[in-house]
Order: structure tokens, then sequence, then C-alpha cells
DNA sequence: TCAAAAGTGTTGTGTGTACACCCATGT
DNA sequence: ACATGGGTGTACACACAACACTTTTGA
């Protein structure tokens, strides 16, 4: 770290938040239109520049915020982009981030005079500007794979959430089935969920018993080895 | 992303690269003397600002080779550090990097008029400039983490090694003892070596096999669960 | 009584782990 | 012959994977 900042321009920084959740079956991912060139009207990540007094995660924290009015939600830094032309205007470098959101708790600010914001299934993503395919593919990855290892999976549900609706949520993101018994035994085990008295009546059928999320006694578990490997 | 650059001031970026290799049975890092203020006299990360038409790579890429005059060797972006004060002149927002290399292949600029460059024990840090304690700790927990689940411990050696190299490149990242026949069937097993016909002669005893690491091989194997577990 | 999802155990297979002795070499 | 690190196999524990039936409910 020389002193030559006269001889370097300085690139803009944004950040940009692949915003996941999880609807009807489905993992979506938040996407707003462009109103202004380049790539007007085409879908993008929702981001925006770095400002001067807050940092990278503040700033992601506020885009956040702006998008979807909700505070408190998982958030990790992914990856930063930075190919010189990324941006057909002038440079600018983005670090991405992705963030998970369970679906009932979020209303988004869709349609209003600026902005036009929608869920899109992870499977048909529409053309995407500058270099968001790549974001988001990336973001998905990191998904698929942090889902083996940690507990990102109840990031994308409520507070309290039954057994099926947990194990829905890891073939979704993992695109296969999982053995119900194999899923409910390894949980148990790890000791990370506390059953709640309540029991859900959802349809013509046994109703389910209600779980919660115990972090602590997840956070203290040994880390060796793998925890979910479904 | 809004059409809002004039009222964001731009920060300068720059890259820094954590380089480990392994010397005589200690991981270390390359750190570089600071000649200027701030923080004059600290080690430091190499690093430098990122160049107009270069993307993060090839920035990382050039660093490295200005410090070590080493190219091909293995680099990975880590984390991107952006609080609003970690550099007291400016805003500076840093990619941060990690790369392993063989210390036979690298000969480091050492001291010569601009510089003072030194290998350092990881165990044995001295105080380092800016947040460059937290970038460092942060690749060497990448670093630990991903010699579980992929190749990069090979990164460390020449082509070609013996198993108990080997071994001991995992002992001192991860920090304690592994069991020598459990390594030597695990590695089998995974049938990513290829035996070579040489054999090193190093001391008063047996000579022992030399071996090479078979890229495509590694490569190809199913991904699901955790390649090593020592 | 029927449909629909909730809930529950056992067994086989593979992988990690612990552990001790002989081999090849130079002095 | 001896000191030094190289090289090899077995037995137990545990985790993953496959698999089918009973329960509870509302209509």
């Amino acid at each position: 770290m020389n002193q030559k900042n006269k001889k370097y321009p300085r690139p803009a920084v944004t950040v940009d938040v692949v915003l996941f959740t999880v609807i009807r079956g489905h993992l979506k991912v938040l996407l707003i239109r462009r109103k202004n060139p380049p790539f007007r009207g085409r879908w993008a990540i929702p981001g925006g520049f770095v400002g001067p007094r807050e940092s990278l995660e503040e700033a992601a924290l506020r885009e956040l915020k702006e998008e979807t009015n909700v505070s408190g939600v998982y958030l990790e830094q992914l990856y930063t982009f930075g190919a010189p032309n990324r941006d057909p205007r002038t440079r600018v470098i983005t670090v991405a981030y992705f963030s998970l959101i369970c679906a009932n708790l979020v209303q988004v600010r869709a349609s209003d005079d600026a902005r036009d914001a929608r869920w899109f299934s992870v499977r048909r993503l529409p053309r995407l500007a500058f270099d968001h395919l790549e974001i988001q593919r990336c973001a998905l990855d990191r998904l698929k794979n942090k889902l083996g290892y940690s507990n990102i999976g109840f990031q994308l549900l409520p507070e309290k959430f039954t057994l099926t609706e947990l194990q829905r949520v890891y073939e979704i993101i993992l695109g296969r089935k999982i053995d119900k018994r194999n899923f409910r035994k390894k949980l148990t085990q790890l000791d990370i969920l506390r059953g709640c008295s309540e029991r859900r009546m959802a349809g013509v059928h046994r109703p389910a018993r209600l779980y919660s999320f115990v972090q602590q006694k997840f956070s203290t578990r040994k880390g060796k080895g793998i925890l979910f490997s479904f």
C-alpha cells in the first residue's frame, strides 16, 4: 500500500444483495427492473453505492431495508466482483452479499413510481443486467454448500415451523428428496430444536407439531465434520 | 444502482494478499515493513492499489509477482474489508486474497532499498498495521477449513513429495497430530496420488517414495461429503 | 370410512479412529 | 548392531442410507 493515490483513479464501489426466500415450494430471488440506462428495462439484483461513513455491511443492510422494510435478517458477504468493464459507464467494483428471509415476514416495495420489484424463481430468471447472472449463480452455489454445514436453512422459515416445512426448505434448495425419518432423526440428535406445545392444523390430516430453532445449542456443537449431510 | 455518482465520494480500492508457505515445519506468512506513515515501521500484509484496467485478481497476481517473483501459484479471494476508518488517511476498501506457495519455489525480494520483507510464523506475528491482524486471522481460518474439503494442501509442496511431507503440512495447519496409517489409507482410497518410481534419501533411514498429485482424478470425485476429515 | 399428511425404528454398509510392528538405510 | 524414519493391517464405533406401517384429523 504505497502512497500512489494520485496515479490511480478511484473506482465507484457498490454493494449488491442477492435476497432469497421460499414461496409456495419454490426458491425465489428478488430482482428490480432498471428504469435507466444502461440495461434499461432489464432486471437486476438490488444494490447501491456505499456511503462515505458506512461500512460495507451497513450499506448492504440499508439496501435490504430499502427494498424489503425488514431488518434483523441473515446477511453474509459473498464475493467481490471487479472486472474492469462490468459496468459500461465507469469502473464499478461491487461487493456482493447474500441474504435469506422468511417470506411471511417481508412485504416487498413493489411497483411504486420509482421501482418495479418482483420475486423470481431461481429456475426461471429473466435476462439480468451487468454481470448479475454470475453474481446470482455464485450466491446460489454458496447457499447450497452452506446448507450442509450450517444452520442457515432456518433463516427461511418463521420462528415456529413444522419439521415437514423445514424438510421442504432443504429439498427445494438441494433439489432432491430427503428421507423423512432420516431427516428427523438427524435433527433430533443434533439437539438444536425445541418443540413447543402448539400444533398446527393445515388441511384434513393429523396436526403437526411446531418447533423453534435453538441458536446456542447449535453454536456450541463441536465443529468437526459435517452437520447436515442429507 | 441509481445515478447518484456525484453524491458519493469514491473510496480507494486496494488488494492485499495473505501469502502462506511452510518452512521447516512452521506455517509462515509474508509480511512487509512499512517505510511510510501511517503505521511507519509496522509490518503489513503486502498489497496495493487496483489499477484502472486490471481486474481484482489481476491486481492480486501482480502484487504477488512483485513480492515473490513467482506466478502460477494458488490464489483465492478471501473477503473484502471496508470499515470506514480502517485507513486513517482516507476511505480505503481492500479486497483480501490468500495464496499458497511452496517455499522451495520462491525467492522473496527481501531487504532492498524500498522494502523489508520477511516470513513470520503465524504463531508469532508482530504488531500489524491497519486491520491486517483481522485479515490474517480470516485467511488462516479459511485455510484450516478448506484443508478439510479441498486439495489446497498440495499447493504448499513441490511437485514431488513424500507422504510424510504431506502429512506434516496437514499437521502444521490443523495444529494436531494425525495417525500415519489412517492418513495414508485415506489418501490412497481417494486415488489422487500417483507414486513415481523415484525415492528420496534423507538421513540415515529407509528411503521414502515420492508421489505427485493427480488433479483430474480429484476433481471428478463425487462432491458429496467431506474429502479429508482427519 | 376415506384421504392426506404426521409420526416413528431397525438393519446393513461404509467411514473414521485407535493401535504396534517390521523394513531399509548409513554409521 | 543400532538409530532413524518409512511403510503396512485389523477391530470397533458411529453415522449415513434404505425402507413401511400406524396415527390423527375433517369431510
